[in-house]
DNA sequence: GAATTTGAATTTGTATACATCTCGTGTACA
DNA sequence: TGTACACGAGATGTATACAAATTCAAATTC
């Protein structure tokens, strides 16, 4: 079966059909352009991406071991749901690491490291400008997970990778409602802190990388808290647990 | 094919193909039966197991996504090695999550994860009178396990989990040199240790937890220190890191 | 003799076929 | 009418067949 190949996939990996299945789904899944909860059947990928069920369930394996999808034997595979238990845990558990992850990286970053973060990060504040929210959210998440990786501990990456991609999936709703363009307070001081955090570690500037990043998640968190107090409802898109 | 079921298989979970693959080589793995960097071809696992290449493929992508196999792409798959670099890793992340779970288990514990707790905790005492290394250091993992599940942050016990596998490997040396008969001294501690937790947790004292918590990690830092300092060498078992 | 090429054997990636399980539907029976 | 059972369509789990990539060694070239 000649797969006509699409676009987009020229640099980067050889990009088999796994790939093809589980960079698409896992883009999906994290712009919440899947919602949460919807079931994920083979037949419906084997007929949308033109490929055998092999590769399609390889994705799902690796979409479930990452937490994105959870799959029950015999039963099929959902994507996942983000209650606000997670929604908590993802807070929590993101606070600690960040925090750790900055002053590891102000210990440790190479030189190179420091060229990959300002590259980022400048590629954030164009995706800002161009209020894109799905652009934004991808370059704000290549930022910090830059961040984790120059802390070169490969536990703090994976983990902090994983509360990522959830957060990703909530900051849809964060962006929407915080960086309109009458009111762009919030997204100078986003910028700021970006800035901010980048000096710190390339001054290896512990307390002031620890403190950026407390007031970072600060800032985030009274965003989605003025989210959850106003009319517009996050839980709308999000599920209540209930299993 | 008529694949004759082998033995202890009865309880718990259906167990078809994958699970069987997965759950073998992943405590094999672990119990450094399977040395680190070890080549895993999917021919020899079909003829070991008597399954075809379908459940093995699916078995190794989950280990590789739980960090404990690596695969190469058309290059075959491998044991993940145990560098250096991965020891200070463990600790470094071990530290900060222990101390964050043992704190959210204080905090958030049921009655029922504590009889799980104390159950886990007796189990060890046994397995730790026994001298069998595979089933102290197994117990060992799953009160640890229990009691980052206790603090009911799925981002938190999916990294100890990680964590944890990594250090269960390392500990196979570790107990080997730190429990002889003729020197109960550091069995002693580890016990007195796991009962003190276990009381923390059960009291809610968060600052007990969080400092027996450092202890004990501290013992465990000592003892591979010892290890590392004494002829018996551990690198010989690891594998230097040289990619 | 060293480096490069080529090609068959081996191994992995993907597609398809077959086996088993789940779940809805309809029917029999109380 | 309601419950239980049986059956079948559809979905997942596993095996096998085929395609593409890698490897290693023999042959060729410089």
């Amino acid at each position: 079966m000649n797969q006509v190949v699409t676009s987009l996939e020229a640099a980067g990996t050889p990009a088999g059909s796994v790939e093809k299945v589980y960079d698409t789904l896992r883009r999906e899944i994290i712009c919440m352009t899947i919602a949460p909860s919807t079931d994920l059947d083979e037949k419906t990928l084997v007929d949308r991406f033109g490929v055998s069920r092999t590769p399609v369930r390889e994705a799902l394996i690796r979409l479930a071991a990452e937490g994105l999808v959870e799959i029950k034997r015999n039963r099929g595979a959902s994507v996942s749901e983000l209650g606000l238990a997670t929604l908590q845990s993802i807070f929590e558990a993101g606070d600690l690491i960040e925090r750790a992850i900055a002053r590891l990286a102000c210990l440790r970053r190479t030189e190179a490291d420091l060229a990959h973060l300002e590259q980022a990060a400048a590629d954030f504040e164009v995706d800002m400008q161009s209020g894109d929210i799905n652009a934004m959210a991808l370059s704000n998440s290549r930022l910090h997970l830059l961040i984790a990786e120059a802390s070169k501990n490969k536990y703090f990456v994976d983990s902090y990778r994983r509360i990522l991609a959830d957060h990703e999936r909530i900051a849809q709703f964060w962006y929407a409602a915080n960086t309109r363009p009458e009111d762009g307070s919030v997204s100078d001081a986003i910028l700021k802190q970006h800035r901010e955090l980048v000096r710190a570690i390339r001054d290896k500037d512990q307390d002031a990388a620890e403190a950026v990043t407390i007031a970072h998640a600060d800032l985030c968190k009274d965003g989605i808290r003025e989210l959850l107090a106003s009319g517009e409802n996050v839980v709308r898109g999000l599920a209540v647990e209930r299993r």
